[in-house]
Parts: structure tokens; sequence; C-alpha cells
DNA sequence: TTGACATATACCGATATCGGAATATGATTC
DNA sequence: GAATCATATTCCGATATCGGTATATGTCAA
């Protein structure tokens, strides 16, 4: 057995920093593969490759216009990393901390009348 | 050159689904090596190569006591995903989008008084 | 001190990746 | 139809991973 292949989610084919890279620079927008090459400063079988790879679990759609290829994020996609890395965000936010406690509190007020 | 190593950033150290699965068992708590060994039905040898990998990235702190050694989740270090993933959760977010527009409606009145 | 317990590490084979270079596919223009 | 542009794919060598098995390290208890 190996590593877990890049294509099987979101967790895998964005651990790769170019890829994270490809998201940043695409942002809200649209964008070609050449205009991805240009602005990231990688080879065009680079940029494509990593794309085929965001395409493969979803995290970028494609719109085919001739031989212009326009990329762009799809978001919902990354939803199941920030699902599962909020559980601990109580553990740097010191707001939900409190709130937590607030919580407990009030349970324990509940359990002895 | 290979893939980015397991050890270079939380990215890559959390794409492997077993090392989520110990940080979840983990939770808010502590646990020794053979708890953790035992609720996830894992081999031994493999929860300690997991847990080394999660430490070299500083994903999880370690209690020496005696031959017990006691793990807890540092949650601070999933901050950089946390960080990273939300600059999108206005793409699945309806609530932030409608906020996002009222913002560029606000700025596009003041360009216009 | 010997044996049992708890954890870490080393070695192995199989595998998927990465970047680079070359090339294939496909669409446009002349 | 030939040349050009845009993108995808293939082949390559190097490398790091994964789980399994075996073993090393270290601690406690009899």
């Amino acid at each position: 057995m190996a590593r877990t292949p890049t294509t099987t989610d979101a967790f895998n084919a964005v651990a790769e920093a170019s890829r994270r890279d490809l998201l940043d620079a695409l942002g809200t927008g649209e964008a070609t593969v050449s205009e991805l090459v240009e602005r990231l400063g990688l080879s065009q079988p680079q940029v494509s490759k990593h794309l085929a790879v965001l395409r493969a679990v979803g995290l970028v759609l494609v719109r085919v216009d001739g031989r212009h290829h326009w990329y762009r994020v799809n978001g919902p996609a990354l939803k199941p990393i920030y699902d599962w890395v909020r559980m601990f965000e109580r553990t740097w936010n010191a707001r939900l901390d409190r709130l937590e406690d607030l919580l407990e509190e009030l349970k324990t007020q509940e359990e002895e009348p």
C-alpha cells in the first residue's frame, strides 16, 4: 500500500501547495490555463496536471470556449475541510471557549435545581 | 522530486484519514497510545507512526509519565488550514454572500455621491 | 535481575506522486 | 490544408509514503 492518492478527496488534493496557489489565483473569478501559467510562474503541463487533480475532486469546474478552458473554483467542495477543522476552532478561539464554559455552567445548574 | 512529505505542514499531515481519526479520537482530552490503538482498531506501530507525523508538525503534544505517553491535540496548529479554507467560505455561505453584496452596494454609492 | 508492559523504530515491498520533456489532441487562422 | 495557438496526456526517474512484521528502547513489578 502507498500514500492516499491525491484524487481521493479535497484533503489530499489540497495538501499540495501549488494546488492551493491555483485556487487562490482563481479566487472568485475565472481564468484560463495560460493565464494561470503566467500568474504562478509554473509550466503549462504542471498547471494542467494540477487542475486535473482539482477537477477530479470537484474543487474546480471548467467552461470550454473554443480552445480556451475557463476554470473556476467550486467552493462548496472545500466545505468538508472547513467543517472538520471547525470542530477544533474552540481550542484557539477564546470567545468560543468562554461560550462553552457558559453552556457547561447552565447545564450544571439544570442538573441541580 | 516526489510528493510533498507528510511532515511538511498541517495540510499534508492531515490529508491521511487515519491521522484525522486520531485527532478526532483525542478530542479535547488526553489519551495513551494503547488507548488509541483500541479505540481506532489500528495496529500499535501504525498509531505510533501516525502520531510521530502529527508530532512533527506540532498537531499533537506529548506528556510522558513513566511508560505511558499521554497525547493531546494542539489545536492552534490547525489554524493555518482554518484560515485558508475560510477565505472560500462565502462561496457556500449565503449569508456571507449577501453581506458581500451589501458592501459592494455601499461602495458603489460612495463612488457616485 | 528477569519478565511483562508500553511505545518507538527499522526494514520491507508496493505504489502514487512530483517535475520535466516530449508529444498528442483540438480549435482557430491564414 | 498548413501553421499556430491552447490545453491535455504520456513517459521518465527520483522519492516518500503506507501497512506489516520484527525488533529496539525504556519502564515498572516481582
